[in-house]
RNA sequence: GGAGAGGUGGCAGAGUGGUCGAAUGCACUCGCUUGGAAAGCGAGCAGGGGUGAUAAGCCUCUCGGGAGUUCGAAUCUCCCCCUCUCCGCCA
């Protein structure tokens, strides 16, 4: 959520923004009409609440209260009919109450870009930073990862369909040892580079998944309990940045990092027909996901830490891949600013998104509540949050099945991972 | 799931209808004291919102959350959530 303050105090640093998202920035001078109407019936309500507030401790001083309490009794009930239907503006009109359109508007806006974020109309106008290791060259037609699982007997998504429907797998022997392997490498990586590991719940409430800014009413992608009310996460960024709400965290604190291997469950209702086969896109896949909690001026060169976390990932197992800023229309509700890494698949020729990390500045910090004092005598502040994928498990599986197939149809495996898969290589069995 | 107890400021802990946003202690900040420190003494020290200059001041709201009673609620009533203890069940 963005501070309602800085859109009075700069509405145009906010149009420019939405505009730059593809956004219609209409919307903020709605806002600042229903914000001038909302301080407007505030001033009111606190104007007769504080008549009020002096006619009741008069009473409270008085000898015989009963007797002033009487003396007073036309104004106080005209004032009592005047504050609740002032009470009653004031709720309608203002940014908490989630039903009025204030906060409606306000909630549903997204952060503000950072200026770095490059300029553009879809993905195709991302920019591309910086392309790491080469595509690997095969004297044979490599194959599509599921083809490869299948026929190695380490993918299943045949018995997958049976258990669950579309959009599950089931991987099995090797693949299931694999997929636990790049769990504890990147859990492994994450602790050396100052990661504290979290075994966070899987399951989190409303006003968990609303602070973290996954609630927008254009969000119908989550898995949910109406029951219980709990929601399955989209990604461990929910309970991480989720971790510290409502704290006043110490200065000497931060940054705070944290770390948390988890599965995500996504609907994935707006991709139908995308990516059917195989396993890039799932209802339910692994993740190790990144989480920073820094003071402001520490975000930026936060990103750059974190994507390097990310990065250095990919080097150690030897897969090609690519760094893109995310531009204008691209760039999530929450985020700043995004880099993508994408990681070369044979099969398709292209490289595809297997990490995505961001800067969400004060956005989340400010729904969640996340604080920090600078010092002693100092205001409180909010954190800036910051999370990335390190790395998507089942992409990253997919990705070693294509680039380090043989001709043989066995896959090599990385040299950083055969200390935690046990071998070097897959084969048929 | 059942029974009981409880949720108050950074922490501990008073407060059961009237200047209570809240005693006291600890922690913290500043000052005095000291060669320096400890101790001691004095002062300060919750957050949100509105208005003001992102100042001071003023106003308002907040004692787990929500609704209610009352001129007035931390205090009374109802609902919900959470924590602790005991029992049951389970991994």
């Amino acid at each position: 959520m963005l501070d309602i303050a800085l859109i009075r105090r700069d509405p145009d640093r906010v149009r420019r923004s939405l505009r730059r998202r593809g956004i219609d920035s209409a919307i903020v001078a709605d806002l600042l009409r229903l914000d001038a109407e909302f301080r407007n019936a505030l001033g009111e309500l606190e104007r007769l609440q504080s008549q009020r507030n002096a006619l009741s401790a008069q009473i409270g001083r008085a000898a015989d209260k009963a007797a002033a309490a009487d003396e007073h009794r036309n104004a106080l009930d005209a004032l009592k009919a005047q504050i609740e239907s002032a009470q009653t503006m004031v709720a309608a009109t203002g940014p908490d109450a989630s039903a009025s359109p204030l906060a409606e508007v306000l909630q549903n806006i997204p952060n503000l870009l950072d200026d770095a974020v490059p300029d553009g109309a879809s993905a195709a106008d991302n920019a591309v930073l910086r392309t790491w290791g080469a595509p690997p060259a095969f004297d044979f037609s490599p194959k599509p990862h599921w083809e490869i699982g299948t026929s190695l007997g380490i993918l299943d998504f045949e018995r997958a369909v049976k258990l669950s429907g579309s959009r599950f797998s089931i991987l099995s022997g090797a693949g299931a040892r694999l997929s636990r392997a790049l769990a504890t490498f990147f859990l492994e990586r994450a602790a050396r580079n100052e990661y504290t590991e979290v075994a966070p719940p899987y399951l989190v409430t409303r006003d968990t998944m609303w602070s973290t800014g996954q609630l927008t009413k254009f969000s119908d992608q989550m898995f949910f309990d109406q029951a219980a009310d709990l929601f399955m996460i989209p990604t461990s960024e929910v309970p991480l940045t989720a971790l510290r709400a409502d704290e006043v965290l110490d200065f000497g604190e931060l940054p705070k990092r944290y770390t948390a291997y988890s599965p995500c469950f996504r609907k994935e209702a707006g991709a139908a027909g995308k990516d059917t086969r195989g396993l890039m896109r799932q209802h339910q896949f692994e993740k190790v996901e990144l989480v920073w909690l820094t003071a402001p001026e520490g975000s930026d060169a936060a990103l750059e830490r974190l994507v390097a976390d990310a990065e250095s990932l990919l080097q150690e197992l030897g897969l090609p891949y690519r760094a893109v800023a995310l531009c204008g229309t691209d760039v999530g509700f929450n985020a700043a600013k995004t880099i993508d890494l994408e990681v070369w698949l044979p099969s398709q020729g292209v490289y595809r998104e297997i990490s995505s990390c961001s800067n969400c500045t004060d956005f989340q910090a400010r729904r969640a509540n996340i604080r920090f004092r600078r010092d002693t005598k100092g205001k409180l502040e909010f954190v800036h949050t910051l999370n990335g994928s390190a790395l998507a498990i089942g992409r990253t599986l997919v990705a070693i099945l294509e680039n380090c197939q043989q001709a043989d149809g066995s896959v090599r495996i990385p040299s950083a991972l055969v200390p935690h898969f046990g071998a070097d290589r897959i084969v048929r069995s």
